[in-house]
DNA sequence: CATACTTGGTCAAGCCGGCTTGACAATATA
DNA sequence: TATATTGTCAAGCCGGCTTGACCAAGTATG
């Protein structure tokens, strides 16, 4: 085997190019930019994105944790630990469900929808600090172009038990 | 408090829609798709992210752990483990480096060289099937942007000390 | 040339985050 | 009364790292 096989370009901006790729070192960029800040601005040192992940399932009506759970696609239990995590912060709290009595309503309390808001502009900052850079028309795309790869990924990912959910060794 | 606060549209949209998360769950599902392939397409069920992160940082004409280890901006130990799963499933080889008597270099075998040509197949399969369905202007936009940002945000990573690099509690 | 220092790699142990599984009591429903 | 559902306690797993200690080989300095 010499130096360079004939098919090393290929490979080279293969391997660093695809979109695959492109997508997690993005993410994983965009949330060491912005999770220290959101802490920081929220005064909530403990905040983590899987805390982050979590808050969309949660309506501001109040949402049983069952119900979290199987929107977010994780046992009740790792609701239940988030949810901990969460009403130590004073970001949530549980308040019996008048409809149910074995279940209890998670809802922000006064001082999360705050928080919620501030970590809203926190999230805008960032963004609007890398629409600076890129430009609106990229910007605009992007968020296009994720909602919809977002949309296909997600509508696709149960009818393809083609090689199970994640490798049936 | 009654039952939907004045800002309740504008939090609900805004949790769910931010680029960041959706980035975030961009990344996730993407891979949730590729990964179960690609072990399946290449016979290596061990085939984890971290060693598809990795690969990227392995020249064609071998690269030195510690090399691989700042690329990756991960620390030795780490490469080492990553590289010994690689080596035990017939990826890389280490092979001692003639310049230095201390160094080895990692570097791909035959058929890991063929795994990674076979790799890039999947990804391109998956990255055609999005295409397909979202359509070539958005798929490209979505490539340009990813590289912009990918870009920015590394570019601008380091000057950033104002809030420590992940948080000075 | 002998010394100290640096650098490359390895062994071992452990931490943290994000989950899971199992078992269980309390309540609701058929 | 039997069965299902809600939430909780407890334990543990897995992935992806880190830190610390160490040896072997190279480099610089007097």
């Amino acid at each position: 085997m010499g130096t360079a096989p004939p098919f090393a370009d290929e490979l080279d901006t293969a391997k660093r190019a695809s979109v695959g790729q492109l997508l997690l070192r993005a993410a994983r960029l965009y949330n060491e930019r912005a999770i220290p800040r959101a802490r920081h601005e929220l005064g909530l040192p403990g905040l983590r994105p899987s805390h982050l992940s979590l808050m969309p399932h949660i309506d501001l009506q109040g949402t049983r944790a069952a119900t979290i759970a199987t929107r977010a696609g994780i046992s009740k239990q790792a609701v239940a630990q988030l949810v901990d995590d969460l009403e130590r912060m004073g970001m949530v709290q549980r308040r019996p469900d008048p409809q149910d009595g074995r279940a209890k309503l998670v809802m922000f309390t006064r001082r999360g929808q705050a928080s919620l808001l501030a970590g809203i502009g926190v999230l805008r900052t960032v963004e609007d600090e890398l629409r600076e850079q890129i430009g609106d028309p990229a910007m605009d795309e992007l968020h296009q172009a994720l909602l919809a790869v977002v949309d296909v990924l997600e509508r696709t990912a149960s009818e393809d038990g083609e090689y199970g959910e994640y490798g049936e060794d």
